[in-house]
DNA sequence: AAGCCTATAGTTAGACT
DNA sequence: TAGTCTAACTATAGGCT
């Protein structure tokens, strides 16, 4: 029925958008490839990485690591990590008067990774009998960026096994702080 | 030097990472993707989205539609917008109860592809002429999702001239804003 | 509505400039 | 530092279930 406008698979035919379920899915998968390439992002370069992404339809979705809020509040110039604390206001300075926003640092290198690990495999942890593997048990804080993309990648195809399952013992697998909908029930979690 | 470990062009053979100039080209290179998806998703659901990312080097990046701070106000409950205040707040504290963070609809539908559209092509008012093609200075705000479409397309076939005399007129022919590292000089431009 | 499949377009690491 | 090129790989729309 519709066509696509973008360049994912554009074909020349595009023509009209149903603007009903087909964008619907379009933006659920969109977001998930989005989700999976901010994913990369931290993984591969250790980056920190928040994003809110607010659908026509009145929903609000969310990726975050370390979480929304941690890098939100940094980037709002609040609630500094205390380690560099100088450091961090010269840069938030530095970039107010640049006209724009705050700006702060950590040079935590592979801080992030490793917590991504970490955090990947405590989720993990009520399914990992499932994996036949106990690499990913090893003291995370221990490797190297180089295991860690070794692990990464013992992950990534540890990965659609572990969803599947971890869909029947908990709820979010994902080691992002991802937020749904806010239209599920209201009171469902507290 | 170094080999990939993600999915990116994938090689078996990934191995070392030079972690240094290489990691940050790929962090430069991946976080210009990571925009891109983001600019189509907004582009193409009409959704706004805002991006914060630090870099292990300590710089700061971001992107967002409208900005970044509108919608992180509006993710943190706060300088809600005028209409729909209270479908607003409803929603802001059922997302509160749900145990994880505010939430908030706007219904806008294609406002912001509309102002997308519209920031584009206020952005390129100093070089349009360059343009052969005047059907971008048409109404915007008359074009409907159909029609943005058609429009968005020129505008991607006509990107590729544009960004090369933007360069030459504005420093910033992205119609989001995104923000570079801050440790640019922090009075450039203030 | 969510998952799988597939053809195809888009993305990207490394090399080069 | 930044742009181009390209092989090889990923992302994804539509179709199906």
């Amino acid at each position: 029925m519709s066509r696509r406008i973008f360049k994912g698979r554009q074909r020349v035919d595009m023509v009209k958008i149903t603007n009903g379920r087909n964008l619907g899915v379009t933006f659920s998968k969109r977001r998930a490839g989005l989700y999976k390439k901010a994913c990369e992002l931290c993984m591969l370069c250790g980056a920190e990485i928040a994003i809110v992404i607010f659908s026509p339809e009145g929903k609000i979705f969310s990726f975050g690591h370390p979480s929304v809020e941690t890098l939100v509040e940094r980037f709002l110039g609040r609630n500094l990590p205390p380690p560099n604390n100088d450091v961090h206001n010269q840069q938030i300075v530095a970039h107010r008067e640049a006209g724009i926003r705050e700006l702060n640092t950590r040079l935590m290198n592979l801080e992030g990774a490793l917590q991504m690990e970490k955090n990947r495999g405590e989720s993990l942890q009520e399914i990992r009998k499932k994996a036949d593997g106990v690499w990913w048990q090893s003291p995370i804080k221990e490797l190297n960026l180089f295991h860690l993309q070794h692990l990464k990648r013992a992950l990534e195809i540890l990965k659609q096994k572990v969803v599947k399952e971890a869909q029947m013992v908990n709820n979010n697998a994902f080691p992002f702080q991802t937020l749904g909908s806010a239209w599920s029930p209201p009171n469902y979690t507290s």
